[in-house]
This record gives C-alpha cells, sequence and structure tokens, in this order.
DNA sequence: CTCATTTGACCAAG
DNA sequence: CTTGGTCAAATGAG
C-alpha cells in the first residue's frame, strides 16, 4: 500500500505543513480516519514494524486526548479565577499536533523527528533529542527517598525524571491539586506546585511546578515530575473526539472542531471541577458506550461519519493491533531517537500517556474491545516502558509461542 | 458537609 | 545563613 497522505506530508517540510492553518484543513474527519486506517493497513501488511505502528497509535491516542481536551475549551466556561488569560485552543493544538507529528514521522520512517511548538505557538524542532515530552529518566531508586519528613522532600526532584516545557495554558488534560507556591529568588513570578490530584485515591505520584515564564509572561514554564499511574477518566471520553471530528467540516473558516455535545461534562479538569469525579465518570462511562457502538452518540444531530461513510476509526482493529503490540512498550518518542536506552524505564511523558503504571497489570488488561470502550484502561493502558531494541519483537511478547 | 486553594511554617540542601 | 519544596491549618467555594 502507498502512502499518499504522507507523501503530503515530505519530512522536511512537515511541521511547516502543520501550522494552524494546515492542520484546520488536514485534521478534520478525513484525515484523522485516514491515519488511522493507515495504522491499520501498515500494521496488515508488515509494512511497518509493529512496534512502530504501535508507538504511532500510541501518539494518536495522545491526539484523540488532545483533541477531547480541547472540547472543553470551546465552550468557554464562567471566567474563572484562574489568574492568567483564557486557555487558547489553537496553542493546545500545535501541542497534539506535535504528536501527530511524531506519528507520521513515526509511520513514515523518517526517523528522529522532535521538537516543539514554541512561545509564539509554531513548530520548532529539536535536533538532538527526542520527543521533549519525555526525559529520561536518571536514577529513580525506589528507596531515593530515604527519610523525608515534613517540607523536605528532593530539590527540584532532582535524580527524578523531569519533563519542561513551556505552554500558553495550565490546563494539560490532567487533573492537578495545588499544594504551594513560593516566591522564587531572581524571579518575579511565583512557582505553583501542583500534584495529581489522584495521589491519594490511586497513589498517582505525578507533580507539575508551573511559573510563568519571565521572557514571556503570557506563557508559563511547566515541569513535570514523576508520572501519571491514575487514570483519571476524564480523559477518555472518544465519543467526544467522534464528535468533533464529524463536526470537522470542509469549510476553511470553520472551526475544525466543534463538538455537538449533549451537555457533555468537559473533559478539560478545570472546567470538570464543577463536576467533580462523579459526574465527569458517568459521562465518560455514558459516552464511552455509546462510542462502543455506532460513535454517533452525542446529542448533536450531526451524523460524525457522513462525510465518509464509514466509521471514523476501525477501532476493533486498531485496539487489536494496540493491544497486540502495547506489550512491547513503545511510545513513538523512543523509538522515533533511535537508540533507545534499554535502561531507560522511563514511563513516558507525564503528560497526557497514562502509563500502565510500574507493577500493576495494566498491559494485558482489556483485550481488543477495551480499547476504545473502557475508560478503565486509562489512557488505553497503554504500557509504556524500557524498549531495547525494537528489532526484537519476540522478546515483547512473552504469549507468543 | 466535602474538597480545593491559600499561605505561613517547617525542613533539607547548598 | 538562604533558598526551594512540602506540609498542613485556615479559609473559601460548592
Amino acid at each position: 500500500m502507498q502512502l499518499p497522505h504522507f507523501s503530503l506530508f515530505p519530512s522536511s517540510d512537515c511541521f511547516s505543513a502543520f501550522s494552524p492553518a494546515i492542520y484546520k484543513t488536514r485534521i478534520g474527519t478525513a484525515n484523522f480516519a485516514s491515519f488511522a486506517r493507515y495504522i491499520m493497513a501498515f500494521s496488515s501488511e508488515g509494512g511497518v514494524p509493529a512496534e512502530r505502528v504501535a508507538a504511532a497509535v500510541n501518539d494518536l491516542v495522545e491526539v484523540r486526548d488532545g483533541l477531547v481536551r480541547l472540547r472543553g475549551f470551546l465552550p468557554p466556561p464562567q471566567a474563572e479565577q484562574s489568574s492568567s488569560r483564557p486557555p487558547c485552543a489553537a496553542e493546545l493544538m500545535d501541542a497534539t499536533m506535535s504528536k501527530l507529528m511524531s506519528a507520521m514521522a513515526t509511520l513514515g520512517g523518517s526517523g528522529d523527528i522532535a521538537g516543539e511548538v514554541d512561545a509564539a505557538g509554531r513548530w520548532t524542532s529539536v535536533a538532538e533529542s527526542a520527543d521533549p515530552m519525555v526525559v529520561r529518566r536518571e536514577g529513580e531508586s525506589s528507596a531515593g527517598r530515604t527519610r523525608r519528613r515534613r517540607g523536605g522532600g528532593s530539590r527540584s526532584g532532582r535524580g527524578r525524571s523531569s519533563n519542561k516545557r513551556v505552554a500558553a495554558t495550565l490546563e494539560d488534560g490532567h487533573v492537578w491539586r495545588k499544594y504551594g507556591q513560593k516566591d522564587i529568588q531572581n524571579s518575579p513570578y511565583p512557582r505553583s506546585y501542583y500534584r495529581c490530584t489522584h495521589k491519594l485515591d490511586q497513589g498517582c505520584g505525578a507533580r507539575r511546578q508551573t511559573q510563568r515564564c519571565e521572557a514571556d509572561p503570557s506563557n508559563y514554564d511547566i515541569t513535570y515530575y514523576g508520572e501519571h499511574t491514575c487514570r483519571d477518566p476524564s480523559t477518555i471520553i472518544p465519543t467526544a473526539i467522534a464528535n468533533a471530528a464529524g463536526a470537522a467540516s470542509d469549510g476553511p473558516n470553520n472551526n475544525i472542531i466543534s463538538f455537538a455535545t449533549g451537555g457533555v461534562v468537559a473533559a478539560s479538569s478545570r472546567l470538570a471541577r464543577e463536576g467533580t469525579t462523579a459526574t465527569t465518570t458517568s459521562a465518560a462511562t455514558q459516552l464511552s458506550s455509546s462510542w462502543g457502538t455506532s460513535g454517533g452518540g452525542g446529542g448533536g444531530g450531526d451524523d460524525v461519519f457522513s462525510s465518509s461513510g464509514e466509521r471514523f476509526m476501525q477501532w476493533d482493529e486498531l485496539a487489536a493491533a494496540v493491544v497486540h503490540v502495547s506489550s512491547a512498550g513503545v511510545t513513538s518518542s523512543t523509538v522515533g531517537s533511535a537508540a533507545a536506552p534499554a535502561a531507560e524505564n522511563d514511563g513516558g511523558n507525564g503528560d497526557t500517556a497514562a502509563g500502565g503504571g510500574g507493577g500493576d497489570g495494566g498491559g494485558g488488561g482489556g483485550g481488543a474491545g477495551s480499547f476504545p470502550s473502557s475508560p478503565s484502561a486509562g489512557s488505553l493502558g497503554f504500557v509504556v516502558g524500557p524498549l531495547g531494541s525494537i528489532e526484537d519483537v519476540d522478546d515483547f511478547f512473552p504469549f507468543d509461542p
């Protein structure tokens, strides 16, 4: 099978191609769906190593999640006490697009494409490192914190995986709880400390620090520590993305994402606050179940798949591929950076990718059907883990005779 | 009531 | 000592 779509994005040009103007026309139903179809085609035809397919799918999932999150921005919430300016959907889209680019690069075989969305909202490639979202973990000794008393703790999370980035919004799809704020020397802006809301109920150890950029106060420096081991159902609302894609019409001036929702609780954490967990969960569950059937669930009249006449994604097959490969624990970020250190016990990007967690048996969990439909599968329950050699597929499939 | 944020205190490291 | 990270009581919102 040929790759007409990818030929639209020659590697050297792919970044500029994903300027907002482009993705407005590209990331509609057709493209996103065709993207998924390509993955399926690759998987079945073996044109691309399975890990890479899985990696790409992982990224696609993040794209999905990102779009779901974006949905929360569209009906702007009441002006919240939230400090800064209202979140900019376009910038979130850029971040999401960066993941999409990663997937494309992986599938296209062009290798290490890494970069980030700069403060101006433009893509800038990062030459040496892999995905900026993934930072190597140095020495995560489980017994690292010998004694941590009150207020103690490791300074700046030294020796832990950290992941710094600049974002225009504090919104990242996870629900954070602020536990501190400090004025920082030589900085005009205080630093805020967050830990995952699910620290208590799920033991999630993710933390983050945010601080307004000194250079560009409209942006934030956000540093993530640890990784999410929680499974927040608010991040899994597949139907929303389906609606998003379906509503993305062809008109050049139309919003790419116009979520035709039926009063669904926002996926965005802040926006979801009013509903807290209970509401969010039920919404997610409801949506998930509708996703499993037809996908048209959301109350809007528009048919999600009307433009193409087919399903948005062939989730069953995609899920099968994903479940099959996910035990390898791959993300395209890992694959993209040619040599993935085997010792890298990185759980991924601490952002939207909810890793399968270190010890818990998230890996094989759901089977094909759970991919789209089970909110409890976390962000698909992908295991993002160590990967020694991507050639050695068999090593990653212990069940494979 | 519950839950999140604020804010000063506490603590470890430099 | 200073600085940065965390804790937890107080406070506020729903």
